[in-house]
DNA sequence: TGATCTAATTTTGAATTCAAAATTATGTCA
DNA sequence: TGACATAATTTTGAATTCAAAATTAGATCA
């Protein structure tokens, strides 16, 4: 059995890390629902593996809380609920709080002029209206602070909590006044971080996140309330 | 085979969940020896369990960077070092600081007067120098102080990262200078929270937190030293 | 003796198997 | 018909099995 290859078979390193990572944008895309029940014999079957490595896996990412496991009733892809929002955002704040005023420390000039030249870019995308790739480049700048902090420690921690707050899709989301006021916000990141104002990046950085916050639970309850009657 | 019921035999609920929270213990008290291999089937006979679910385990422990799976190799116990603590304490203090912060917001008159009861305590493992009582109830303080914060996301984060910090026996250390000075920083934890100051509060946590860096790095590199030329 | 190669053994990774639990389907009776 | 009980099926959890990789032991030769 399992001899033909299925569509993505995987074939190098260890296999459970490899499920895991392919396993999260499933999540994280909403390929996998919200809510519903991880199909553990369909993916075994995408992925070409037996249950036991994915099931290695699905106890990994349940650790991370993209999935739920409830004994004997399988594994089920977790929902972004308020209350969620509410904790997580104030501990990434904290975080990327933390991860400005170690970077303001350690930061280079190359990476700085890095961070400038993506939000240019950024500035580009938001012109143009283009949300994805706005979405896209505004990650890789808060990762470029998060790397230059050099700390593995704070970025896995950072990362792992991003993903979770990624699951909806509330990126399509954000009114024009909210969004106007990211980019704002943004020009004051760029700004300290080229002074080096770990203070002033420290706290716009936590501003930032509690906006966000504000703006995804509005989403949030907007979403929910219309679904209840249904 | 397995009908024979061994010393720590293990029935009920989620096994590998199970086997997380007493593998836990084993690695931070050094009963599995950081840097050595973890031994895969001795723990197996001692559980009374199959590979499976003790590899889940492991599985999971990796993720939380209690050990070290090397492809085809086993998995290790890892070692405290220099360079991880001078990460993780920093995220850390990062993150008790937003649970002083947040716990002033929340926490109830019977909860702070538990933590006074806690604090009396701890002050009198510390006048009859009982380090192992006096750390006990340490970690208690600063466990209910997260629990009022009211944030499990928090709470799991600071936990985790807590357990890694938790390895070395560095707690033996602690020069009589160093105790009482963290005993000084208590007495204004206390203070502030009774004050409901959390500003202050946080600001105490985390020159608290990066004392105890310093205290933990100058012990691991006093410890390292001596034992280079063997 | 000691370095290097090869064979035997052990350990690891992952598929398979098997029992128990949960779910679904079927049948019975009011 | 529809509520309930029972049987068949599926799914889950975990042990077992099996092939591949790594380690150890043993043999060969300088």
């Amino acid at each position: 059995m399992m001899q033909n290859a299925p569509a993505q078979a995987i074939t190098r390193k260890s296999l459970h890390q490899e499920l895991v990572d392919r396993l999260q944008p499933l999540i994280i895309s909403g390929e996998l629902t919200p809510g519903s029940k991880v199909p553990e014999k369909l993916l075994c079957t995408r992925f070409g593996v037996s249950r036991t490595p994915l099931r290695e896996a699905l106890k990994v990412l349940a650790s991370d809380g993209l999935i739920r496991l409830e004994p004997n009733r399988g594994a089920w892809v977790t929902l972004v609920t308020v209350g969620e929002v509410e904790e997580v955002f104030p501990v990434l704040g904290a975080l990327e709080a933390l991860s400005g005023e170690l970077a303001c420390k350690s930061i280079t000039t190359d990476e700085i002029n890095a961070v400038r030249k993506l939000h240019a870019q950024m500035i580009e995308s938001y012109d143009t209206r283009d949300l994805d790739t706005y979405f896209a480049i505004n990650q890789k700048i808060h990762r470029a602070i998060l790397l230059a902090a050099r700390n593995d420690t704070l970025t896995t921690s950072c990362q792992a909590l991003s993903l979770r707050m990624q699951r909806a899709r509330y990126l399509a989301n954000m009114t024009e006044g909210r969004w106007y006021a990211a980019v704002q916000e943004h020009e004051n990141i760029l700004k300290f971080l080229i002074d080096k104002d770990g203070r002033r990046l420290a706290r716009t950085l936590l501003d930032h996140m509690e906006s966000k916050r504000v703006s995804v639970v509005q989403w949030l309850e907007a979403q929910n309330e219309p679904s209840e009657p249904v």
